[in-house]
RNA sequence: GGUGGGGUGGCUGAGCGGUUGAAAGCGGCAGUCUUGAAAACUGUUGUGGGCGUUACGUCCACCGAGAGUUCGAAUCUCUCCCCCACCGCCA
């Protein structure tokens, strides 16, 4: 979310930003609505000194045993008017809350402006390997070696879900836990294990609230969601809380489940195991301070990108556009890694800065050591990275001749120093 | 799911209709003392917002959330949420 004052003093800046992004969303109208909110606001206040006053009178009169009922007619009168006003702005209040739950984050300068083909491929690593015999794409792969079961995964849940066997099963199992090793061992962070099933404050303070509820999996019942992602519940841990300064940088990963409707994304990409509503996920989270946090920024995307390498995965680091990054973002890297079954560079991580954007939804600050002041924590997240694609890009890559597929070197003591599937 | 007990400032914890933004203690900060530190003593110490001539002043709000009673609510009533204990169920 966006401070209110902000947008009433850079109503141009904003403006602009929501241009570059695409959005129609009119602030002239949430301007409006602030105008009239101070409005009544003053006369509610005012109104409420003249209460208080009357009130202590009252209460200096009883002290003094002297008859308060004049005081108390004209008490009540106050009182009346007060209630009145404070009705109105109270559903004003309402309104513009309710609004600046849809405007979203400010694009960062450095992000290029434009439609999403204006992406930039900021850096590419590893070479793509040359096959000396026409490479199969990741579903025959995995039928072949009958590692996932897409038959029996559609019987039990439905399309576009996946049920793991066998090595396959292992293997997601290696990767998570072997990016998670990484993560901890290498890059500092702190190993989480959240819940799947989170309120409704905690998926609005992310910013997946209240505009992207038709996205998610809900439990009507409880009014619970199931995360689309594990940088809900993680961002949310200090949701409400003060942190001290020097408790900052915190990283912290996790491993969890991830649940996805997509509601409406039919056609292409639906086939296999490119988009399902199940996938498994390491996350990277940091809670940094503001100055700092695209410094931190670049370092998460690097974290994720060890991660490729080490798997020896050939991957491209792309800057997406403005018009490409989500809803909460200021700026987003995303590693695609390639697949060369499918020719194509698939999405295995996407890493964005938040800035202040969630800290203010989840109420997230911290203390300044030298001036004692709270401020907002910038929040970023980065995958870490996202498996099924993951999966895809390994088998297709390592695979061999004779329909098998070499493991990573770096999975091999995750899977009992096996070195091919089969 | 049932019964009982609770949710008050950074923390512990008093207050249970009228100067209570809230006692006291701890912690934090500043000072005195000290070669320095500790101890002791003294002072100070919340957040958010409105307005203005904006290093300041002033007003308003905030005692889990919301509604109600009342001239007036941290204090009384109702609803909800959360925590603790015990019971039930259970991996």
């Amino acid at each position: 979310m966006l401070d209110i004052r902000f947008i009433r003093e850079n109503a141009d800046l904003v403006k602009q930003s929501l241009l570059d992004r695409n959005s129609k969303l009119n602030i002239d109208e949430i301007i409006a609505l602030d105008n009239e909110k101070r409005k009544l606001l003053r006369e509610v206040e005012q109104l409420r000194a003249e209460k208080n006053k009357a009130n202590d009178e009252i209460s200096r009169l009883l002290k003094e045993k002297k008859d308060p009922k004049d005081k108390i007619t004209s008490m009540k009168e106050i009182s009346a008017r007060c209630d009145q006003l404070d009705g109105q702005l109270r559903t004003i209040e309402e309104k513009l809350n309710t609004a600046l739950l849809y405007v979203p984050n400010l694009v960062h300068s450095s992000v290029p402006r434009g439609t999403p083909d204006k992406a930039q491929i900021v850096r590419s690593w590893g070479s793509l390997r040359q096959f000396d015999f026409p490479p199969r794409n990741h579903i025959e792969i995995a039928e072949h070696l009958d590692i996932v079961d897409f038959t029996r995964a559609a019987k039990i849940s439905g399309a576009n879900f996946l049920l793991f066997k066998g090595w396959g099963a292992k293997l997601e199992r290696a990767l998570f836990n072997f990016m998670l090793d990484f993560h901890t061992k290498h890059h500092g962070y702190t190993e989480v294990f959240p819940p799947y099933l989170v309120n409704r404050k905690t998926m609005t303070g992310t910013g997946q609230l209240p505009k992207m509820e038709e996205d998610m999996y809900r439990l009507k019942d409880d009014d619970l969601f199931l995360i689309p992602t594990a940088e809900v519940p993680v961002t949310n841990i200090y949701a409400d809380e003060i942190l001290e300064e020097e408790q900052l940088p915190i990283y912290l990963t996790a491993y969890t489940a991830c649940f996805r409707r997509e509601a409406g994304s039919y056609g292409k990409d639906t086939r296999g195991m490119l988009r399902v509503h199940q996938f498994d996920k390491v996350e990277l989270v940091k809670f940094v301070k503001p100055e700092s946090s695209y410094e931190e920024h670049e370092k998460l995307v690097a974290n994720a990108e060890a991660i490729l390498q080490a798997l020896g995965l050939p991957y491209r680091v792309v800057l997406l556009s403005s018009q490409d990054i989500s809803f909460a973002a200021s700026k987003c890297y995303d590693l695609e890694a390639y697949a060369p079954g499918v020719d194509k560079w698939l999405e295995v991580s996407s890493c964005s800065n938040f800035e202040s954007f969630q800290a203010r939804r989840a109420n997230i600050r911290f203390r300044r050591k030298d001036t004692k002041k709270l401020d907002y924590v910038h929040t970023l997240n980065g995958s870490g990275v996202a498996l099924c694609r993951t999966v895809i890009a390994i088998l297709e890559n390592y695979q061999q001749k004779d329909g098998s597929v070499v493991i990573p070197e770096v999975l091999r003591s995750y899977l009992d120093g096996k070195e091919t599937i089969p």
